[in-house]
DNA sequence: GCAAAAGTGTTCTGTCTACACCCATGT
DNA sequence: ACATGGGTGTAGACAGAACACTTTTGC
């Protein structure tokens, strides 16, 4: 049996080692809002504050993997849009050591999540937070701007939207996201001409109003879409020039 | 003096522990093409292959300074472009433990840098890299991409350019950035409307031709700028919604 | 018949693209 | 005078923004 001194302990503690976790940002709309789920912690320190769903990463795992299984292990869903955010690694981030966390953040469904709310685990609205642990309030800060940066490029919002929705409650979920009003006719134009909006012949019904036509998003192979999504860089294959355009 | 024994290391290193690193892609104009700058491992494992500079995380450190004293101690630079580019985890990345690398990526003048080249650091082109060790080659095929991203939306070229320059280099570096011919009157229209560019009231003396108008960007207050390029997260305070355009 | 949400087109404006010739200088 | 890179403008296509009324349903 090894005998091993304790300044060994601290030289290898020193040179070697900081714990990392990885923290997942989890988004959905919900009541006509946009929210986030949080976790009390029970211990010290920030004791009774709110954090974000986090874990260590295992030695068997990579970061995508990791952050696939915290929000499995939260919501019970693994299909959804997930994406690295940006890595924490400030000195004082924690009081008690030095953890570096690298962020993600996840655009999920509410009809796909069935989370009974307890005192410790629930759903905030993003634009009204309670009290956050750590750089928290930052992630989430930054989650939302990376989530409007998205938006503006590809039409990511469907994966707030149950299956079948109709363009009004698409504009809803932008608009909540984007934090401004849309213009109704704009958007509609806008959206039609997305490629992979499927306009169906169904209708709404519960309604006391005028039923509204429902769409749905053509189903993306969930391999190819965490290919482009979650990924360690770039898919290009290897480094070359573009073509040029003459 | 405490005595452990030697599995509870091996507990501590499975719970706790992986090595971070980080590593930072050096890119540079030099000779018309793209350069990175790269150093050749003295051991093994990948003994002989090229990588990006790198280095282990201080516990002092925050990740940015980590990354700005790592592109110091190669360059003796430290007033450029530095942006957090990917955090690279996979398990198997590193084939003698699990080190997890935070990527940046910098943006450097050659004529602010002295390196005298020899076998086991140098520039090399993009488009032409040596044998890479580990994922370095996917690390600089994204801060690639990630540049291009970055000179759609503003004028980082300048970063890679002496102080005064002519509308042609600039041009010239961003054909070389993003691998395609760009129209001459376009971009000189372009440029001229970013907010920053200055002209001067100086001309290019040396070539054989007709002399070529200098210009210099507006010098940035750097630390107003790294808090937009290098920050733990947006710079918004707070989390509000956008004000309607109502 | 009325309240409430669904649905629908046109005009204007600014931006991006394509494209060809004259200018100033050194040799 | 000529070779070389510097410098300039316009017309057409396209995308985004502003804007108001009719339709369909449940009650």
């Amino acid at each position: 049996m090894f005998i091993i001194l304790y300044k060994d302990i601290m030289a290898f503690n020193e040179t070697k080692t900081h714990e990392i976790t990885v923290d997942v940002v989890i988004l959905t709309l919900k009541y006509d809002a946009l929210h986030v789920l949080l976790v009390k912690r029970q211990n010290e320190p920030f004791k009774d504050k709110w954090v974000i769903p986090g874990g260590y990463v295992r030695l068997s795992e990579n970061l995508d993997q990791a952050a696939v299984r915290i929000l499995k292990e939260r919501t019970n869903v693994d299909n959804v849009y997930l994406e690295q955010l940006y890595t924490f690694g400030d000195p004082l981030r924690h009081p008690s050591g030095r953890v570096i966390t690298c962020a993600y953040f996840a655009l999920v469904r509410t009809e796909d999540i069935q989370i009974t709310p307890t005192p410790e685990l629930g759903w905030h609205k993003v634009f009204s937070l309670p009290p956050l642990a750590f750089d928290h309030k930052e992630i989430i800060s930054y989650s939302l701007k990376r989530t409007r940066e998205r938006l503006e490029l590809c039409p990511v919002a469907y994966q707030l939207l149950n299956e079948k929705f109709t363009l009004t409650e698409m504009q809803k979920a932008y608009e909540l996201i984007m934090g401004k009003k849309l213009d109704k006719r704009n958007f509609r134009k806008k959206a039609i001409s997305t490629t992979g909006l499927i306009e169906l012949d169904e209708y709404t019904k519960s309604s006391s109003k005028r039923p509204a036509r429902l769409y749905k998003f053509q189903a993306i192979e969930l391999n190819s879409r965490r290919a482009h999504f979650i990924s360690n860089g770039t898919k290009e294959s290897g480094i070359q020039p573009k073509k040029g355009n003459k």
